[in-house]
RNA sequence: GGCCAGAUAGCUCAGUUGGUAGAGCGUUCGACUGAAAAUCGAAAGGUCCGCGGUUCGAACCCGCGUCUGGCCA
């Protein structure tokens, strides 16, 4: 964690050193709406690196289905974080977050900017801001989650209310998987879990650039990724990965239907629809998700100086003169 | 043309001796600390096809009409 900015005044020839404290960019919204685009470019314009914040992209052979930049898109910049797990792994917030901001601390170290972009907006929060998480037990979870299997989850949040009452309170009696690893935290430190996600404090100073886009706009881009996720092979795809593919891998949207759809459980145009009606599912969330951060600074996706207002954002963030509850609440919902 | 089966929430459908309606999905809103593209909560939304009739009371029973699907001509 570095210091904070400068007051920008004073630099007129005093170039900083290479790395230090220039905020690192993030561009965040719902799917469908322009992020790795964005974020090429403004790696491109500002000799920076993308580090990928997307938890399905971090699957290797995931591709089609979570629209992945080609190596061959990628104009010669660096990305991070991407394909660096296998289908039958499982995603972990933390061991993202160790590697993620080892990526970051390396950029900085080269004097290369950071542009972080995704839609996951745990891993955004596990990246920027100041989050610990608490060990992992599979042996006791897999043990709560038979029990809840058995029991039923309202037993495994009784015991909650008995050992952790403030986290058996924010935590609904039927969420068996948050009740399962809020037990797991209590049995294996012995202390409570009781954890809470809404303080935004900065651990890695950033700008987070928002793309918005009207809902009916972003229905329709929706719309034509599906379309063209199927042209590029997303069933074959799936195919490929089917037999390996883990708990994680094989929820994701996209990935899911299809599989459905290979056992035989839907036909191709069911598959094709509910992978629509996922996807918009999706970006409903990520836009509550982001539209709640008062940090990020909202764009309109659909503007042809998107990127030079990204830009002015950065430039001003780096000046040290940008507004810093800049809440523009999202037009999200026209 | 005749016979049969349907018509209930945006969609697919439940609705059990007649007591003015529910589910799943979608939509909207919300929660979220090692699976998060996950997991879960809440809300909005209905002239029960139309018109008559029987009844204290009809989504439900009767008649007519309209529309849809199927079968027979």
């Amino acid at each position: 964690m570095s210091g904070a900015h400068e007051p920008a005044g004073a630099v007129s020839g005093a170039h900083e050193p290479a790395g230090a404290a220039r905020a690192v960019v993030a561009v965040v919204g719902p799917t469908a709406t322009g992020k790795s685009d964005l974020g090429l470019e403004l790696a491109l314009r500002l000799g920076g690196e993308v580090v990928n914040a997307d938890a399905m992209q971090l699957y290797r052979g995931m591709d089609v289905g979570t629209a992945k930049l080609r190596p061959h898109e990628r104009r010669g910049v660096p990305h991070h974080q991407l394909d660096v797990l296998d289908v039958g792994e499982d995603a972990s917030v933390a061991a993202y977050q160790r590697h993620a901001r080892t990526d970051l601390a390396d950029l900085a170290a080269r004097g290369a900017r950071a542009v972080v972009v995704g839609g996951s907006g745990l891993y955004l929060r596990a990246l920027l801001d100041h989050m610990e998480f608490q060990p992992v037990d599979e042996q006791v979870r897999a043990e709560l989650e038979r029990e809840a299997a058995e029991r039923g989850p309202g037993l495994l949040h009784d015991e909650l209310a008995r050992l952790d009452p403030v986290a058996a309170a924010r935590i609904d009696r039927a969420n068996t998987r948050r009740v399962v690893r809020a037990l797991e935290v209590v049995r294996i430190t012995g202390r409570p879990y009781s954890a809470s996600l809404p303080e935004h404090v900065y651990e890695v100073p950033a700008v987070q650039i928002g793309l918005d886009c009207a809902r009916p706009v972003l229905d329709e881009r929706i719309e034509r990724r599906v379309a063209r996720m199927w042209d590029e092979g997303l069933v074959a795809e799936v195919a490929v990965l089917a037999g390996r593919m883990g708990r994680t891998a094989r929820r994701a949207v996209g990935y899911a239907e299809v599989l459905r759809m290979l056992d035989g459980e839907l036909d191709e145009d069911a598959a094709r629809a509910a992978v629509t009606v996922g996807t918009r599912r999706l970006a409903r969330r990520q836009m509550g998700w982001f539209g709640r951060d008062p940090r990020v600074h909202w764009l309109d996706a659909a503007d042809p100086d998107l990127v030079d207002r990204a830009l002015e954002l950065v430039a001003a963030a780096d000046a040290g003169r940008l507004a810093e509850p800049t809440y523009v609440r999202r037009t999200l919902g026209s």
